[in-house]
Formats: structure tokens, C-alpha cells, sequence
DNA sequence: GTGATACTTAGCCTCATGGATCACTATTCG
DNA sequence: CGAATAGTGATCCATGAGGCTAAGTATCAC
């Protein structure tokens, strides 16, 4: 797993902006041309299409042009390299706070925000 | 829910890059100084110190010094923050594959890589 | 109180990002 | 063909991210 790394970097990149999360959520719903996506944003469409080439270069999205219009759609298996490193994370944290913890994190702050 | 969406700008970008990630699965096994989680690391401390405050602000850890020595401790909830969004696209696009998509989905695709 | 230790602050440098504009190509429509 | 449409390419620009060094502030150990 060694560009694993890499690809994370990319797609946490990606995901770091509004602009790209709306895109995400809109093509949840279905496919889409770069125009209709780009339609709610203010923004110049050269700009637009960065965030499409972002999220493509991401894997997070896959495209193609048909005639003058480019088809965007979104690309599951790659929320699922997210959710597997969250996972991961979470296990170890998960199976350590089973452990002695619950009484050190206590110690460690001075009241309880629960 | 409207500086949610900032909320994950920060938490998504601080997930952006290997060392804060290394970061966060070190910390996962247990709280760390910020020596100790410095160590494996051959940037200079100033340098590292930024990551340290990039996840605290984006609230992914949370620290506090005592003496000298800063202690840093993996915040649990601003991960949950991130399934949250997750769930919710996996949640839409799950929905609408179930439809009419698989026969779509095929013509796309030249082949299956499962 | 001197010296080592563990961070911190301040400043500098370089490169990437997110935005804009302007000019251009390639389709499609009449 | 000619005009409108849909997306590109090429720059440019301001800001911010991620690295560095050098100097400063508290602790702690003797």
C-alpha cells in the first residue's frame, strides 16, 4: 500500500471544498452535464471546470464528452477508499478506548463536555 | 447547518496530507507529546508544529500542555463528522442505484472490474 | 543560577489553489 | 454557410500551505 497514501491525499483534497462536495452531492442524484452543474455556482465556468478536472483527476468523478457535452457522474469506489481508511482508524481507537482509558481520559480534563 | 460546510472545509483539508495523517493513526493508539509524535519525522519542529495546530483547529485532535510538555489526544467526534457526510451521499446514490442505474451503469463501463 | 529540554514565535521562500479574463475549438441548429 | 452553444486553453493574479532558519520562552535537572 504504498501510493494508497497518494490517492488519499487527492481525494481528501478534493472533498476539502464546498464547491466540489456540492458537485458530489448534485451528481448523487444522477449524471449531469459540466453546464448544469455549473449552473447554481457565480463563478466563470474555466473555474468551474477546474473543480471538475479535480474531482476527476480524484477518482472521485468520471467524465466523457459526447458530441460538444461532457457527461459527469460520480465514481462509489472511491468514497469507499474514505470510508476504509476511517474504518481503519476508527478500529484502533475503537478497540484502545475499551481498555483502561475511559479512567485517564477523565484525568485529563479538568470537566466532562458529554 | 451552514458552517458545517466550513467545518469539513478545515477537517477534510487537514486529512489531506500523509503527515497529519500518520499523525492521527499514531494518535490513535494512545495520546502522544508532540516530541514523540515529532520524531518519526524529519522536518524541522516549527514546520511539524503546523500540522499539529492545522488538525487542532480543524478539531480532528485536541491538546494541552502541562509543564512543557504539550500532550496531543485524537478527538473522536470530529471523525464522526465525516461518516456523517458520507453516509448522507452513499446514502442518495444508493438510493437512486437501486433504480433503474445497474443497466446504465453496465453501458458505461467496458468492463467489470470486480 | 546554569544548562539542557521542549516547545513557540517570527520571518522568509516557493509552489499550489481558486478565482478571473480573453481567445479558441468543436458541435449543433436554421 | 453562419450563428449560437458547450466546453477548452492559456495566462494572470492574490492568497495560503508547507517547508526552512534563527531567535525566544518556559520548565526541569543539577
Amino acid at each position: 500500500m504504498d501510493h494508497y497514501s497518494d490517492r488519499l491525499d487527492g481525494i481528501f483534497l478534493a472533498l476539502a471544498d464546498p464547491t466540489r462536495r456540492a458537485v458530489l452531492s448534485r451528481l448523487a442524484g444522477g449524471p449531469a452535464s459540466v453546464g448544469d452543474l455549473a449552473k447554481p455556482f457565480t463563478m466563470a465556468l474555466p473555474s468551474f471546470l477546474k473543480h471538475i478536472r479535480a474531482l476527476e483527476e480524484s477518482g472521485l468523478i468520471r467524465t466523457s464528452k459526447q458530441g460538444r457535452v461532457r457527461t459527469c457522474a460520480i465514481a462509489p469506489e472511491s468514497l469507499a477508499a474514505v470510508e476504509t481508511w476511517l474504518a481503519a482508524q476508527r478500529a484502533v481507537w475503537e478497540t484502545r478506548s475499551d481498555r483502561l482509558d475511559r479512567f485517564v481520559t477523565r484525568a485529563q480534563q479538568k470537566d466532562d463536555p458529554t
